[in-house]
DNA sequence: AAATTTCAGTACCTATCGGTACCGAAACGA
DNA sequence: TCGTTTCGGTACCGATAGGTACTGAAATTT
């Protein structure tokens, strides 16, 4: 099925299913899961129903591979960032994905990751599921890169590397939803700044 | 239409409108404004299709009455801390009430506001708009309140209050998407503690 | 060239979508 | 009690959802 192997092997395909994949991907983006239809994906796509069905096999399966794509194109920022030096440079390269993936011209605003599925019905449970895994793969990821840099000394001994790696996270999905919401780019860059400073200090006793 | 008004008067309405309206939130809440079915609607409700048009109008109308009883309820620790003294007090009120109000145990996990209508197909737009709207005028109101605190001195003169504002409730819909991934209670006050602290020191020069 | 295989496309499937016409019954003012 | 009004409920509307059978053409191997 999944693609000519048999002995007389037959015609070949007749569009580039990695072009096709990207079309459906800014879709699913757009509009998530439940909101894009198999006209809306497959008009995109510029291939017919049939041919959908035979590529990729259901809806499902082709949100998954869509997905994969994001990973592996618009977000794979994240898996440059853990290979930064330093658990502050992980942070910063990581927010500043964040706020480029989010407000690219030419895609959506904001992740797939986080706006594919986030609250839906009974069919889209199963997109739910796995955006729920994907969020939490990546931020376990993150997680391991604090604790080596807590093991290495570039973090100090009693900081705890889930709890930083629970907040940086946050302020990637916080992010994406101001992303969203229409903020442009440079607003975003703002919370980055503000993130990783102090609170302001504010006078002792105002009154 | 809206309710019996002319002469006659006839038979008042047999449902509780308020209950049947918390009970469309919890629906939409759960599963957004596109995953929510009349059907899925009417029955947590307990009235017919007929009652409900009658009553709110249609689907839309019926998610506009939920967000707004979402306002007024759930969301309403948003009034409640801008009436804090401080601007830091403010800041804590607030991310210790999302937090609250996305992780109750009664409740779907996350925020209506956020995970309503984030990413939507054509018949979502309006949803997706008004909660845009939504998310605008709660942090609008924030800016507002920082601004007053700057000018009373309890920030600092050369405090952004617009940007400060953005940076929290980037932080509530991040936490609100932590909320929707299934992080519990507690670890959702940890990112508060960690965000209202400063990154931690590093050594100054790792290797 | 023949035989095979999979292509892309039309047409259609059942189920369900949001929304409505129509119904008898119940509750009001007079 | 009567007339009016709106109630709640069934049945149904056209449109569309995701998914599939079938068709004829095109590309491959032998």
């Amino acid at each position: 099925m999944d693609r000519a192997q048999r002995s007389g092997m037959g015609r070949p395909r007749g569009f580039d299913a990695d072009e096709a994949l990207e079309r459906a991907l800014q879709v699913f983006w757009r509009q998530g899961y439940e909101g894009a239809t198999l006209t809306d994906l497959t008009n995109a796509m510029g291939i017919t129903r049939t041919s959908m069905y035979a590529a990729y096999g259901n809806k499902e399966a082709l949100f998954r591979k869509a997905l994969e794509r994001y990973t592996e194109g618009p977000a794979s920022y994240m898996a440059r960032a853990l290979e930064k030096p330093t658990a502050r440079a992980v942070a910063e390269y990581l927010l500043n994905g964040a706020v480029q993936a989010t407000t690219r011209p030419d895609c959506p605003a904001g992740c797939l990751g986080v706006q594919g599925a986030l609250a839906t019905g009974e069919p889209g449970q199963a997109a739910h599921d796995a955006l729920v895994t994907w969020r939490r793969s990546g931020e376990d990821a993150i997680c391991e890169r604090f604790a080596r840099a807590r093991d290495e000394g570039d973090l100090p001994a009693d900081s705890d590397p889930a709890r930083l790696a629970r907040y940086i996270a946050t302020l990637a999905y916080g992010i994406s939803v101001q992303a969203a919401t229409g903020v442009p780019r440079e607003g975003l860059r703002q919370i980055i700044d503000t993130a990783l400073q102090t609170w302001p200090k504010s006078r002792p006793e105002p009154s």
